[in-house]
DNA sequence: TGTAAATTCTGACGGGGCGTCAATAATTGA
DNA sequence: TCAATTATTGACGCCCCGTCAGAATTTACA
């Protein structure tokens, strides 16, 4: 690693800084309200400034981005490198994905903001491919486990589909759930009274579906998905603080 | 229904051509690009004319999202009004979902820029309404399939679970489907060669899952797919023909 | 320590979009 | 025909973006 003079020290330093300021403006109040005057007269500091650390204010969407996809990467980890048949963990991921968006709302919020076109085309391809790797990297901490259940034969293998298209299978039923609950306030108007029990549910019956060893009735599923979400709620907690 | 004056059916007429005009630029260059002043200058109208239709422009968003929902939910009702058993009809929704996906790429766009909450926050509740009414009347064709299923006795009731949580799952599959494909344009990348054939799949395993009759292996499903999918498109078509 | 070069910081500026509203034009009705 | 009503216009004030010439500060070296 190269060594950093005390300027270069204290400009990174700042960039966090920006990005502290900036997140609460763009939580708070919507990306509208987040401008590159405010944040700079925020931090007393000529707007020229902060141009130099973002070269516009979606760049500081992409990095804070960033920040909640690793923390969501290490959280993805951790329930990876548990205990149990690779089912367990899989469920397990799915407890860490629940935690994500539960308790880590303000970073599940912005992954959000990060998607939407207008602020995804116009930051650099630098950070986009960050970003792509990090996503890159949850993914395959899911595929491995799939690859695992079907080595030990508690997952059949389906003819032409790989185990990234199995995780597909799961991602797009719990980022689907996620979305639909974060966008539509008029979900339980429409009758789904409590949607993260229900995407529970609905993720043990694809997993059902495709056969994976052991089966469970939804009622074992709800109870193991208790015991294993206790399990491990510590660890997920002592991650979420030391990212702050 | 009241008689309209001429002046007032061209007005209407105007708020239509508007909607014409906004249209490819949104889809073309993104919610940047479309201002009041290039719409009226395209228009030959002033400005403020057009604020007198929509008092900004996710006002227009929302409106053309409005029309592009009418025409899913044409499809929808297409889908579910057709032959056989409840299970079959509800394929045939999903071959709607991805007609429209893939099909009425337009107005599948308009949905997304309609949920991004800039653009819907931004937007007068009335507007809102009419678009979660249709979202509802969307939901309810798709449950009364579900509850019909259970009324025959092919899917089992679960405790503490509804038709619409029911449909949440199949919903959020595709959504999620269909946002992920959208917006990770490096999909393949990660291992999703075919990522309507996963969908397919996916929600054949959840109805699986759930343990609707007639259970159907891949194989099977796949095929019933296509030929429900023969059967229905030049419907479908029909539809999207008398949209436009 | 003094000073010239290099680096960093500043904020005024041009460009452009938003939404308003007083003024103007067109239409209606008596 | 003409006053009242309704529709249309576009200039205006406001705000934000991203830039860049010049001021301020730091560094390097005699």
């Amino acid at each position: 690693m190269v060594e950093l003079t005390r300027k270069q020290r204290e400009i990174q330093e700042r960039t966090r800084e920006i990005l502290r300021v900036a997140k609460p403006i763009l939580l708070a109040e919507g990306f509208q309200a987040l401008t590159m005057d405010r944040v700079a007269s925020r931090m007393e500091y000529a707007k020229g400034t902060i141009y130099g650390h973002f070269s516009n204010k979606e760049e500081i969407v992409l990095a804070l981005a960033l920040e909640a996809m690793r923390l969501r990467q290490k959280l993805f980890q951790k329930a990876a490198s548990g205990t149990g048949l690779a089912r367990r963990r899989i469920m397990a991921i799915g407890m860490a994905s629940e935690f994500y968006t539960q308790r880590c709302t303000e970073e599940f919020q912005v992954e959000q903001w990060m998607r939407h076109s207008n602020i995804w085309d116009k930051s650099s391809s630098d950070r986009q491919i960050l970003i792509r790797n990090c996503e890159a990297g949850c993914m395959q901490i899911v595929s491995e486990l799939v690859r695992e259940g079907q080595a030990m034969g508690d997952l059949p293998t389906l003819e032409r589909m790989s185990a990234e298209e199995m995780v597909f299978g799961l991602w797009a039923i719990t980022f689907g759930s996620q979305i639909l609950t974060a966008s539509s306030p008029s979900l339980s108007a429409l009758g789904i009274i409590d949607p993260i029990r229900s995407t529970r549910i609905h993720c043990c019956q694809l997993l059902n579906g495709f056969g994976w060893q052991p089966i469970h009735s939804v009622e074992e599923y709800l109870e193991l998905v208790d015991e294993i979400s206790a399990e491990y709620l510590p660890q997920f907690e002592q991650i979420q603080r030391e990212y702050r």
